[in-house]
DNA sequence: GCCAACGTTGGC
DNA sequence: GCCAACGTTGGC
């Protein structure tokens, strides 16, 4: 059991569609580190859902791995935003599939995260605070349990 | 909308 | 393989 979170933006695809939709590939991601993250995801592992440039930034949700990696049909598709245009053919990206737990009735902000991180030692090495514009991150279950606390 | 951070591309 | 140019992310 595995513990990650992912970066999206809610006018995109927040947790509010997520909840309406239950369950939704998770597609379009086109960074190396991000991808390979992606591909350590096992059916059943736990996502903070992340709201990005956005209003209220910061953790909105939990969801869970539903189906874990495989290609992601954008990158073959001419019609999509994330179509692969270099390389089509060898398709090299990863989509997973996510399911709906839980929507947060208050978003726990990223101010409120970094206010944590200054006194809480578990929260030292957090990559949401180091790497900000990586969108797919593993989180530990020392950190999941240190967030969950502050919902 | 600005701009810092930083990943990617491509010439050499 | 270096590194400057370029493009994107994401907080503010």
């Amino acid at each position: 059991m595995a513990y990650w979170l992912m970066k999206s933006e809610p006018d995109e695809f927040g947790i509010d569609d997520l909840a309406l939709k239950k369950c939704e590939r998770w597609d379009g991601v086109r960074n190396y580190q991000a991808r390979n993250f992606m591909r350590e995801m096992q059916e059943g592992d736990f996502i903070f859902m992340y709201h990005s440039s956005c209003k209220t930034v910061g953790i909105s949700g939990v969801m869970t791995v539903a189906r874990a990696g495989y290609p992601d049909p954008s990158a073959e598709d001419p019609s999509s935003a994330y179509f692969d245009k270099k390389q089509p053919s060898e398709n090299r990206w990863t989509a997973v599939d996510v399911a709906f737990e839980e929507r947060f009735a208050k978003v726990l902000t990223l101010e409120k995260i970094k206010q944590l991180a200054v006194n809480d030692p578990r929260l030292s090495d957090l990559m949401l605070l180091s790497r900000s514009r990586l969108s797919v991150m593993p989180i530990s279950h020392e950190q999941w349990q240190c967030l969950m606390e502050h919902v």
